[in-house]
DNA sequence: TTGTATGCGTTATCAA
DNA sequence: TTGATAACGCATACAA
């Protein structure tokens, strides 16, 4: 006569499964997987055997019960259609593939409050590691994280104070270097436009401003900003409020790159020739940049490299090797092209 | 006289504690926190008093252990910077936020193999929920899913036996309706650009292929495609070679926005009049299409909603609410814009 | 090198 | 309505 089973009797291979027909114990088993070494080099065949032919696959939920650890590695990122976050988050699963590393995303979507709460969730995972955007968490964010028992990366950008690992770059520097090229390119009315106002976007203004006054162009009346996502629509959008409050502007700095293109697009409908009548600059340097007509002049920044490295220095911290430097600035570079180039 | 806490003494508030500091049992506060219907108001109040004053939270390892299940939704795409997936990926969090749910996101990469590998690895942890992307899993991967004891949502396109449920759009009618229109508009040399021939790109082809052939415009020489995967820089190259191969081309169906962008880009900088001389279409409708210069006629689809509804069903169906019909179809629509203006 | 006893934090089951 | 007990699957500590 048989009872029924429940889905756990036939769905679940459990390690003492593997340890019966391999004729050991769950401990040896156990040991055959994690540490090999540890194990003779008979048994250790023959309990891969076994758990090939039975497809055994450790439950992670057990195990971090009774480590009191998970692989999982929580990254919490503003947006996931950003094409910067993107750029980052791909260079993070590209390092995580293949390795014992499970990522856990979460998109904070802007808000601090939201980044709060996933803060909290993931730290009750007991996760090994997460990697965070930027300097300005909430108070409790902070708090949370400063006491967390777990290895901690902020990407994004630079500053003093990290939680623990840092990776990034300076944005008011970017941008400031942005704003001298636009001057000595010749432009003497620069202005500025951006969307989504979050810290990093008021640190590029911030680089603006500081270049900009320093060379006596500046002139908060160029300056166009919206809490709006940014879109290459409202590129097109602030642009154009941008000429309407200041006709006489002669280049535009764009917060990013999709504003720049739609700086570009507005501005060639409106019949102004880039660069001659006005240049535009944007941040970020997306591949478009470089093809567009005429190709528009960025500020490049590692977003790719960012996202590896910040996974392979918080693995590497992990598995015991401490970086050289906690605090790494991968800088950015300023690339110079046709939609600036106002002397030839 | 102290002896040494370990981190699990000090750091981890557990249901014991909530139980003791409340004078109850930890299967009072368990029912309390879960069944709050299931515990007296008064006991209820304590309870959630000191779970507050505690700070605790519930260790998911734990009750993943003790249920067999998780509040986890595993999302597989193959890729996070194609625009197409990110915002499908923030319709996804749109709908998790705030729930119980917690999304892990997998990338494949566009790979069958790295599929199988992340279903495997997904399923181990006892997911609630899959939701993966298209219809060509590999025999394995399907094996796995068939017999998995969770729900499963197949995105971005519809077809005949699905997993369980699906939502999505027939890419080759998408396509076929774009050819269609771009036949209408008056072109009749069509050709066909297309990068990374994914399953879906290439049911776009075939649609294409389809639809031209039925209006007798269709010719092999136009077609151009590449492995590689798009980029705006890849549409220039890709619409230049068809423009070498077949000169005469009169319009470019493009597999997606970034490469129909990059077309327009080209076919611009070779003095080729859009869309007088050569018309252009993209597929996805991107936001930037409608504000280029001419705009860029696109198929639009509807990826956010897609995004959305799926987890929508996904977790209706886990709370035992099952969806009037298993498949959605979305549907798509072509958006004719002045890049393929021919007449007019 | 291998095995035994025990505990991780939670919940299902059954009893009170 | 509440509580005691056992079990989930694995790994630590120690013993053999």
């Amino acid at each position: 006569m048989f009872n029924l089973l429940s889905w756990k009797d036939n769905l679940r291979v459990t390690i003492a499964d593997v340890a019966r027909e391999a004729g050991v114990s769950a401990m040896t088993v156990s040991r055959a997987l994690r540490d090999p070494d540890k194990v003779s080099e008979k048994t250790r065949a023959k309990i891969r055997a076994v758990v090939d032919r039975l497809g055994y696959v450790p439950d992670p939920a057990a195990s971090a019960l009774a480590t009191g650890k998970t692989n999982v590695i929580g990254v919490i990122v503003p947006s996931v259609t950003n094409n910067v976050f993107s750029d980052v988050m791909r260079g993070i699963y590209e390092v995580a593939e293949g390795s014992i590393w499970q990522i856990q995303l979460g998109n904070s979507r802007y808000s601090p409050l939201e980044e709060e709460n996933l803060v909290r969730t993931f730290l009750s995972q007991r996760p090994a590691g997460l990697i965070l955007s930027g300097l300005d968490q909430s108070n409790e964010t902070s708090r949370l994280l400063r006491s967390a028992d777990c290895r901690i990366v902020q990407i994004m950008e630079c500053g003093p104070d990290p939680y623990d690992l840092m990776i990034g770059f300076s944005h008011v520097e970017g941008s400031a270097a942005a704003t001298r090229h636009l001057v000595s390119a010749g432009y003497r009315k620069p202005g500025y436009i951006a969307a989504r106002l979050d810290p990093r976007s008021q640190r590029r203004l911030a680089g603006f401003r500081k270049a900009a006054e320093k060379a006596g162009v500046f002139e908060p009346g160029r300056i166009v900003t919206t809490p709006r996502p940014s879109t290459v629509t409202l590129g097109c959008e602030l642009v154009a409020d941008l000429l309407s409050k200041a006709p006489d502007t002669d280049a535009v700095l764009c917060n990013n790159d999709d504003l720049a293109l739609g700086a570009l697009f507005e501005c060639q409908r409106r019949g102004l020739r880039v660069p001659e009548d006005i240049g535009i600059c944007g941040f970020n340097d997306l591949e478009m940049m470089a093809v567009a007509n005429p190709p528009i002049s960025s500020v490049r920044t590692f977003r790719l490299d960012m996202g590896r490295e910040a996974l392979r220095m918080l693995t590497e911290a992990l598995a015991g090797v401490e970086p050289d430097r906690p605090i790494v600035d991968l800088g950015y570079e300023v690339m110079p092209r046709r939609s600036t180039a106002r002397n030839g």
